[in-house]
RNA sequence: GGAGAGGUGCCAGAGCGGUUGAAUGGGACGGUCUCGAAAACCGUUGUAUGGGCAACUGUACCGAGGGUUCGAAUCCCUCCCUCUCCGCCA
């Protein structure tokens, strides 16, 4: 959520950052600012009798205290009066403050001045791509018959048992899945990420506070005798952990990682999208998170996407790294960095990662603030500010097994990368 | 799930209808002292949102939301959470 000050002293500029999103709802902002303006007016009036309410009562008290009942009696009278006309100013002050508050939930994040303009996935900008794509022969296969071969993975099993999308994994695929998120998780945490294992429901006000609510409920389970969401993603839970909280400026930056599965209703996917593990309803994710200085952000950003970029260098995959246009990221972003897979079998880029930086549009949602330290001086005179956000995946566990299957194939095994061989307890699948 | 107790500031812990944004202790921070440190002593230690150039000041906040009252951290209701005992259980 953006603040509102800053969109009534930048008015201009977030129209025009706004567009880039290709949202243009002037009105919807002038709304805002009109509303906001309203909110302070009412809020003048309310404190005003308050104040005096207030006053008054503490005379009653003292004029009680001295015997003098009579004159506590006429003042209270007054008090009713007072109150009596306060009752309509309450009401329409918290009309205006909910308005205020369901209109400023409706604009998107700005995007950062580097974010291209655009409508589609196909204006994503392709910053640069790494890694070989295999030559496979004739005889290579997607994924999913491979996975049947060698007795990797049931999807049919996981239909019977639940539905479609919930595959089982088995033998080897079982153990893959195991040894990648070791791997990841490993790979995390050496680079400084604090290792969570959170909780996989979170209540109301935590999928509020990453965005998924109010918008978004379609996409996520929900447990409806205690009013719980499944995660989508491991951010909800780990960000979440730091809402409502000031932290001092020297604990930042806050870096941390978890391996959680991820559920996702994906309603309305269909067709060869969806095919093998292309899309599932659960799926396995490690995902790393970091709450940082406002100043630092994007050169943590840039960190975040060469820390996941290493990753897929060692798992020999080749890869390709987009910024995304403004059309194609999602409604709390500023800047958003996709890393897809080449995945041979099926001819076909796979996203396995979402690198993206929120600024501070969740952090004043969830107000997770930092308090500077003295002596860092600066320019932010010791003023609680918002931490800024970020997170990415490293890596969504599915799409990279189907690209491993297929791209490291042969007519007899699938060959693994050596950086899995320890974890996984041998080179190849046969 | 049943019975009881409780949720107060960074932490511990008083307060149980009025002048309490909240005693006291600890921690943290700043200072004095010291070659330096410890100890001791002095001081500081909220968040949000208004007004004011500022000094300053209004309002709200003692788990959350309602209610009673001239007035609520203090009384009542609902919900959430924690602890103890019983039951159940990986």
């Amino acid at each position: 959520m953006l603040q509102v000050n800053f969109i009534k002293k930048n008015k201009e500029e977030v129209l025009e950052r706004l567009a880039v999103k290709n949202f243009s709802q002037v009105s919807l902002v002038d709304r805002i600012i009109e509303l906001d303006d309203e909110r302070k007016k009412i809020q003048f009036e309310f404190d005003e009798t308050q104040s005096k309410i207030n006053t008054a009562s503490k005379d009653i008290g003292q004029l009680m205290a001295a015997g003098k009942n009579d004159l506590a009696e006429e003042k209270k009278t007054e008090v009713a009066t007072l109150k009596s006309a306060l009752q309509p100013v309450n009401e329409k002050l918290s009309a205006v403050e909910e308005n205020l508050r369901n209109e400023l939930i409706k604009i998107p994040n700005l995007p950062h001045a580097s974010v291209p303009k655009g409508k589609t996935p196909e204006e994503n900008e392709v910053v640069r791509e790494g890694g070989e794509k295999p030559l496979l022969g004739k005889e290579a296969v997607p994924h999913w018959e491979l996975a049947k071969k060698y007795d990797l993975i049931n999807f049919e099993l996981g239909n019977k048992v639940t539905g479609s999308g919930f595959p089982f994994y088995k033998n080897k695929g079982a153990k893959l899945q195991r040894a990648l998120i070791q791997y990841f998780l490993d790979y995390n945490t050496a680079a400084g990420y604090t290792e969570y294992q959170p909780p996989l429901m979170v209540n109301e006000a935590s999928a509020y506070g990453t965005g998924q609510l109010p918008d978004k409920e379609g996409q996520m389970y929900f447990a409806n005798a205690d009013n719980f969401y499944l995660i989508p993603t491991a951010e909800v839970p780990v960000t979440n952990i730091y809402r409502d909280e000031i932290v001092n400026e020297n604990e930042l930056p806050l870096k941390m990682t978890a391996y959680t599965p991820c559920f996702r209703r994906e309603a309305g996917s269909y067709g060869k999208d969806v095919r093998g593990l292309n899309r599932l309803h659960q799926f396995d994710k490690v995902e790393i998170v970091q709450l940082v200085h406002p100043d630092k952000s994007y050169e943590v950003l840039e960190e975040m996407v060469s820390h996941v970029e290493k990753l897929l260098q060692s798992l020999e995959l080749p890869y390709r790294i987009l910024r995304l246009c403004g059309g194609d990221m999602s409604f709390a972003s500023a800047l958003t960095y996709d890393f897809e897979v080449y995945s041979a079998a099926q001819q076909k880029w796979l996203e396995v990662s979402s690198v993206s930086n929120f600024e501070s549009f969740q952090s004043n949602r969830m107000k997770i603030r930092f308090k500077p330290s003295l002596q860092a001086g600066r320019n932010s005179e010791g003023k609680t500010q918002l931490v800024h956000t970020l997170n990415g995946s490293s890596l969504a566990l599915p799409r990279i097994v189907a690209a491993l299957l297929e791209n490291k194939q042969t007519n007899r095994e699938i060959e693994l990368p050596k950086v899995l061989h320890s974890y996984f307890g041998g080179a190849t699948i046969e």
